[in-house]
DNA sequence: AAATAATGTAAATAACACTTTACATTAAAA
DNA sequence: TTTTAATGTAAAGTGTTATTTACATTATTT
């Protein structure tokens, strides 16, 4: 699943650090993320979401296979 | 976190089952996310978005505490 | 160029999502 | 009312999400 994190991040002029902070997850759970290492729980995708006032599906892409 | 499936299942006529077949999980993880054992992972909540056509946001609760 | 901030990555561990098997309860149909 | 379908639940096991600590690399500032 791909997402818009590094570019929301860039865009708002927050650190990995900064939204780990204000998700609630460590930082290097925003990097996994990021990195396409895993997806995040549905909570996790919730706090994304209202963090940056966008609905889910305009952050995170889901193609099935 | 609250969740409508057990709502959407009625309107659409589908068993705990059926869903299950569909999304691609088993039976038991249907039932559970619905009486609020555990939330579905993210890819899980896509499926089940795309299956009824709905938001995430349309299916999923999420409240913050 | 040197110091600092930001990011990438890894190992060990904990917590959670999900499976299978199995059985009990509830609802619906014959 | 007896059978069958649907749902509820539990235990044991597997895989995934997230944590902490720690260190290496890449940017940015000074």
């Amino acid at each position: 699943m791909k997402n818009r994190l590094k570019v929301l991040r860039a865009e708002n002029d927050y650190t990995q650090e900064d939204l780990a902070e204000f998700i609630g997850v460590s930082r290097q759970t925003i990097n996994a993320i990021e990195k396409g290492k895993f997806d995040p729980s549905l909570p996790t995708a919730f706090r994304i979401s209202k963090f940056f006032k966008l609905p889910i599906e305009d952050i995170f892409d889901y193609e099935e296979g």
